[in-house]
RNA sequence: GUGGGUGUGGCCUAAUGGUUAAGGCUCCAGGUUGUGGUCCCGGCGAUUGUGGGUUCGAAUCCCAUCACCCACCCCA
């Protein structure tokens, strides 16, 4: 078909941050950045292409973000690549691809960024998505767990979310999943005829996630069924309850949850999500847990790690919800007005002074009336407008008019040259205390 | 992937199947020749998501398609 008519758009589930939202997203990413500093978690990018490889040796065959989510392509050259659908596996391909091991460990790491999912998509749900995430890779100690869900708390109370609901559980080691799974899949092959369509197939695939099913009637069977958490050994239950016990000191509330299991296959022990309490939809906002068992998949030396990711997407839906994006857009500190050529020739080196005094300056463009500009000056929110034309010129002076304040009260003031800078400055600073 | 809802200028909204698709906001421009936030006035801007069909006539009815939204699913 040509495609002359056919408009062009962004492709499904995906869009474009315009400014009064880039902002918002620029200020959540500062929060994110700062919160992992006082926990001296650092910054790691990683390619947003990996061997596919990286997913699927890790992520688990059978999961739907491996079967159905990934975006997956050949390049030029012949590899199989994919476009990372989350980044724990892609974390831990350069922990071992750059020996992190010979650091100090655990290492500690955050990233933020897009990542992609070949969903339906739904509010809160996109085909490209942004996490903010964090790994501590290198110990096993249950306290690297607790610091995880400490951060990722203290992030959410740095961005003002409220009521949200912490969800936690152990799903210990691999042998402790295979009991359980015995024994969970015993039970439900008694209820087999009551179980949800999908939940009897989940029996043959992948019968955790019964866990998680939506159906009442499911949820029925599974609540009188097999808990996972009395299947755990002595080590593991031990793991777990340091991490409540951690939770606890900190005074963070927490509720046992035997139905998280959590979507991807490296989890071991620790797993946990974050959701709000008037959930719903995509409501989950974030959740992690521990890895034990992923570097060695990757084809690293066996090494513990724990980590978690949250969706920034989710995070401004709540915070809308909750009446927390404010206006986050920067206002320009000068606005440049020309009266005339001379007095725009003038303006063009005051202008570049100032920004390299790393004030905020807008150009006004010569040729539309003082008029015009005056109104697209108070508009865009300028702390002051500076106006020059011939006179100004003349007498080596610009004009400077303070927009804020009430008209009618301060006059124009003439201010020489020379003088400019520190007059602006002044004025800045006067402007951000008060 | 399954089922359903919606789709009118950049944004919000109007238009019993019947003339050139109406209004508000934004944007641009004027209201005496170099001065703003209120007000007044003017203008730019839409083949009604796209493509077909029914009809003398379609924004309106039908089909398809695309996008968003809801539930499922999945997860962030």
């Amino acid at each position: 078909m040509a495609s002359d008519k056919k408009r062009l758009q962004a492709p499904r589930g995906m869009r474009d941050v315009l400014p009064p939202d880039s902002h918002v997203v620029k200020r959540i990413r500062d929060i994110c950045s700062n919160v992992a500093r006082t926990f001296d978690y650092h910054e790691i990018t990683t390619p947003l292409v990996e061997d596919v490889g990286v997913f699927s040796r890790t992520v688990g065959e059978e999961s739907d973000l491996i079967q159905k989510e990934m975006y997956v392509f050949e390049d030029r050259g012949g590899e199989l690549l994919a476009l990372r659908p989350e980044n724990t596996a892609g974390v831990g391909r350069a922990y071992i691809e750059h020996g992190m091991k010979s650091q100090p460990q655990p290492v500690r790491l955050w990233y933020f960024g897009s990542f992609f999912r070949y969903d339906r998509p739904q509010a809160g749900r996109y085909r490209q998505l942004t996490q903010f995430g964090i790994e501590a890779i290198g110990s096993n100690s249950p306290s690297l767990d607790a610091e995880a869900i400490n951060l990722q708390s203290n992030l959410y109370e740095a961005l003002g979310l409220r009521g949200l609901r912490l969800s936690i559980n152990s799903i210990g080691t691999g042998h402790t999943r295979g009991r359980f799974i015995e024994a969970f899949r015993d039970y439900l092959q008694k209820y087999r005829e009551e179980l949800s369509p999908e939940s009897q197939g989940r029996l043959v695939t992948n019968p955790l996630r019964i866990l998680d099913s939506k159906s009442e009637t499911d949820r029925a069977i599974v609540l009188n069924g097999p808990k996972i958490l009395d299947y755990l050994d002595g080590d593991e239950t031990k793991h777990f309850s340091s991490v409540l016990r951690d939770l606890d000191s900190l005074g963070i509330q927490y509720e046992i949850d035997s139905s998280i299991v959590r979507g991807l296959d490296y989890y071991t022990h620790t797993v946990w999500e974050f959701e709000p309490e008037t959930g719903g939809g995509q409501s989950t906002i974030g959740g992690g847990g521990r890895y034990d068992g992923l570097l060695e998949q990757l084809g690293g030396d066996p090494t513990p790690g724990v980590g978690f990711a949250t969706g920034i997407e989710r995070i401004i839906l709540n915070m809308d919800g909750q009446g927390l994006l404010e206006e986050l857009t920067p206002k320009p500190d000068v606005f440049m007005i020309p009266v005339s050529e001379a007095g725009y020739e003038m303006l063009v080196g005051v202008t570049n002074k100032l920004r390299k005094l790393g004030v905020s300056v807008r150009s006004g463009e010569l040729g539309r009336s003082v008029k015009a500009l005056m109104r697209a000056a108070n508009s865009s929110d300028a702390t002051i407008a500076i106006l020059a034309g011939d006179f100004e010129v003349k007498e080596r002076t610009v004009t400077v008019k303070h927009l804020r304040e009430s008209h009618g009260a301060i006059v124009d003031t003439q201010v020489v040259l020379s003088e400019l800078a520190a007059l602006i400055k002044e004025t800045l600073l006067l402007n951000k205390t008060s």
